[in-house]
RNA sequence: GGAGAGAUGGCAGAGUGGUCAAAUGCGCCGGUCUCGAAAACCGGAUCCGCAAGGAUGCGUGGGUUCGACUCCCACUCUCUCCGCCA
């Protein structure tokens, strides 16, 4: 969220980049919580005036604890000054919950060359990578050539999870493995520390790092605690800071989580049923960056970078597009995703997403860092996929197939498919 | 799951209705001093307010009271032991 204070300062600004979301509720939200703000601090006022009377008159009822009849008077007009103050609070107490309930709505500001648009497809395309194979045969559905090389079980996860599942079996899950190892590998390089972090979270820590709608549609509750099984490791190496005040040397932080996600994916059409693309679990390497604000830009650009190297190495032909304001979320103030290209659709499906937070999550998390002079600031955080396996898994499946039906391994992840270059048709 | 102990500033740790924003020790940061450092001394939370100033802050929420770190209730978390499982 924004900080109320930020917003205070630069009302004007915030609300100006507020209306580029052409979204009319936004703007009436916010023009409500200027109201409310200015009714809360005028109502503290009065409450913290009625305080300090009340402060007084029981100091002096200490003092005079040997005159009953004076003491008397003053406690009484303290229990009136008391039930005032009980008044005062009721209103306040309100008030700061629907600032705080607006403040969780409202969305992060916008970075300038943030294209506007309805939904995805108007995302910009900002850069295009790699050749795109002619085949001489009609390729295959991902689900279809992992059926072949035996790579893969449906019909029998359906029977004990249902549908929006699957298990990677034999050459299948080593190539999986071999993503996670690669992926890693190349983070390390740049200074990422790996991490393996809880896949189970409590209710708290998730709000600092999700909007709340994906409470209901996405996440997966466990019954009985308090506790959500985890989207994506970026929400527990984020929210692992929570509360805390890191000093500005040990920034910026890097860390690569590797972790299983789990997702519900309510609402969304196009749950693949039968292949890797919308699914309830798959493994995923994700880069989770915290650093000082005039460094977020940067990082962000960097992990891009990575990200890029990544999809070069496995040679799958994509491209970076810049997500627009009816894409992007309440969250990231900036995102790219990164699309590979499928040669049975004759089209780019996303594959990767990295975002800039800023200091929203930061906010909602209360996560700070001291400057050098001692002061306290906000973090920035940012997120990017560093391999997401199942979608990838896709990627490399339809992209290196073969006519025989079976798929050549990406010459990197050579070193680690135990000799392996290629998975035939069984 | 059962039993017990506990939660106070960056850390350790006193405090058992008003004299407590909180002793003491350690650490970190800033300042004074110094050529520089050490030592010594001063300062160090959050919120509202232009300021003067005021309010809040002892795990969280409620209650009792004129007044709560202190008494009562509930909750959360941590630690130790036992049991169970791996």
């Amino acid at each position: 969220m924004l900080s109320i204070h930020f917003i205070r300062e630069n009302k004007e600004q915030v609300r100006e980049n507020l209306s580029r979301r052409q979204h009319a509720p936004y703007l009436q939200l916010f023009d409500q919580l200027i109201q409310d703000d200015l009714e809360y601090r005028k109502l503290l006022q009065d409450a913290e005036g009625l305080r300090a009377k009340r402060n007084q008159l029981t100091q002096q009822v200490a003092k005079v604890k040997d005159n009953p009849i004076e003491k008397q008077q003053l406690v009484q007009e303290s229990k009136g000054v008391g039930a005032q103050i009980v008044q005062t609070e009721k209103r306040q107490n309100e008030l700061k919950e629907k600032i705080r309930s607006t403040l969780m709505r409202l969305p992060n500001i916008l970075e300038e060359d943030v294209p506007f648009g309805k939904d995805d497809a108007e995302n910009v395309e900002v850069k295009k990578w790699g050749e795109i194979k002619k085949l001489d045969f009609k390729p295959l559905h991902h689900g279809q050539i992992a059926r072949n090389i035996d790579g893969v079980e449906f019909e029998r996860t359906v029977k004990i999870s249902g549908t929006g599942f699957f298990a990677l079996k034999g050459s299948l899950a080593l190539l999986d493995m071999a993503l996670t190892r690669y992926a890693l590998d190349m983070l390390m390089q740049d200074g990422f520390v790996p991490m393996q972090p809880p896949y189970m979270m409590n209710r708290k820590a998730y709000e600092g790092v999700t909007d709340l709608a994906e409470f209901d549609n996405q996440l997966y509750k466990i019954e009985n605690e308090n506790l959500y099984l985890i989207a994506t490791s970026e929400h527990p190496l984020t929210a692992q800071f929570m509360d805390e005040t890191l000093p500005g040397s040990k920034l910026p932080i890097q860390l690569a989580g590797i972790s299983p996600c789990f997702r519900k994916e309510v609402g969304k059409h196009g749950l693949d049923e039968r292949g890797f693309f919308r699914v309830h679990q798959f493994n995923k390497v994700e880069q989770v960056v915290i650093c000082q604000p005039n460094e977020s830009k940067t990082w962000h650009e960097r992990m891009l970078q990575n990200t890029e190297k990544m999809m070069q190495g496995l040679e799958i032909p994509y491209r970076v597009v810049n997500v627009c304001t009816g894409d992007i979320g309440i969250v990231a103030a900036k995102k790219y995703d990164i699309e590979g290209y499928s040669p049975r659709e004759k089209k780019y499906f996303e594959l990767m997403s990295l975002s800039n937070c800023t200091a929203y999550q930061a906010t909602r998390l209360n996560i700070k860092f001291t400057n050098a002079d001692g002061s306290k600031e906000y973090v920035h955080t940012l997120n990017a996929t560093g391999i997401s396996n199942a979608r990838m898994l896709r990627a490399i499946l339809e992209n290196n197939q073969t006519k025989e039906g079976g798929i050549l391994i990406p010459k990197i992840l050579h070193p680690y498919m135990y000799g392996m270059t290629e998975i035939p048709k069984t």
